[in-house]
DNA sequence: TTGCAACTACGAACTTATTCGTAACACCTT
DNA sequence: AAGGTGTTACGAATAAGTTCGTAGTTGCAA
């Protein structure tokens, strides 16, 4: 037992995971200037620093502070982030059943053919190695 | 422009939704019962009356205090809640992109031959509603 | 070298959500 | 009628997240 795994991040902190996801490393300034386009209002500068020091502190970000102005790095992983909320999500809002949500999320919605022939191949997928069990599943355990 | 619609349930309110979604119309008393048992901790008797009242004021349920114990329920439906929920989750996590949340949750995470035949019966149905565009569309809107 | 501009650190105000204590009230039993 | 039990109403403490003002520092330009 050595290190806690980050933490959930909040609403405004995975806002700016997402533009470090999505540009890459970049300083405060960069990251401020991503958020008040991507947003109706502009952001206050020192609002998008406060976060970014709190995400520093449990562990979301990384920053290399060798030049004046620091340059900010995601330490968490997208997909990894992406699923640690949906499990969350799934078990608040749809009792934990995920056949629920996908259902959902498919039926309410405008689904183009496209993304449904994604979804279709996604499913060949699965029941290709639900059918033909890997001899070395244990080594992924 | 008469009333604004119910606003987004927190997490706690979500809890006693499901309650009495799943269980009808209840007093203070069984809401509480069922909270704390679906819980490992007990919920303090006056903690689930506030979020009841403050749910009462959002408009989220209804009540009817004809008796002494009023008797709540649920005033949202179920559906649409999720649906609103998951409106803000994709926006919030998936950048807006529903197929990728459906990949996700697919691919990270164990699903059985049952729940993807379902899933694919509902892709069919979606399939055929695109190809055979209903006239009577605009009577739903 | 002086002063301006940009940056970091820090604290505080504000908001929202959650939890619970206490008071007041009604009903029932004795 | 008195007292106990269960209920509602309300206020307050706490916690988490968000926002921003201010102070202090650094580097650069005039």
């Amino acid at each position: 037992m050595s290190k806690a795994p980050p933490p959930k991040p909040t609403d405004s902190e995975l806002e700016i995971l997402h533009v470090l996801w999505q540009h890459g490393p970049a300083t405060v300034r960069a990251i401020n200037d991503h958020l008040s386009q991507r947003r109706q209002a502009e952001v206050g500068y020192t609002t998008t620093l406060k976060i970014c020091q709190l995400m520093l502190e449990k562990g979301l970000v990384r920053r290399d502070d060798a030049d004046r102005s620091h340059v900010y790095r995601a330490a968490v992983r997208e997909q990894e982030t992406q699923s640690l909320l949906l499990d969350k999500f799934v078990d608040a809002t749809f009792g934990g059943s995920a056949l629920k949500l996908v259902m959902q999320a498919l039926g309410n919605r405008q689904t183009s053919a496209d993304e449904l022939a994604q979804i279709r191949r996604l499913l060949n997928d699965i029941e290709i190695q639900n059918s033909t069990p890997n001899p070395d599943d244990d080594d992924r355990a």
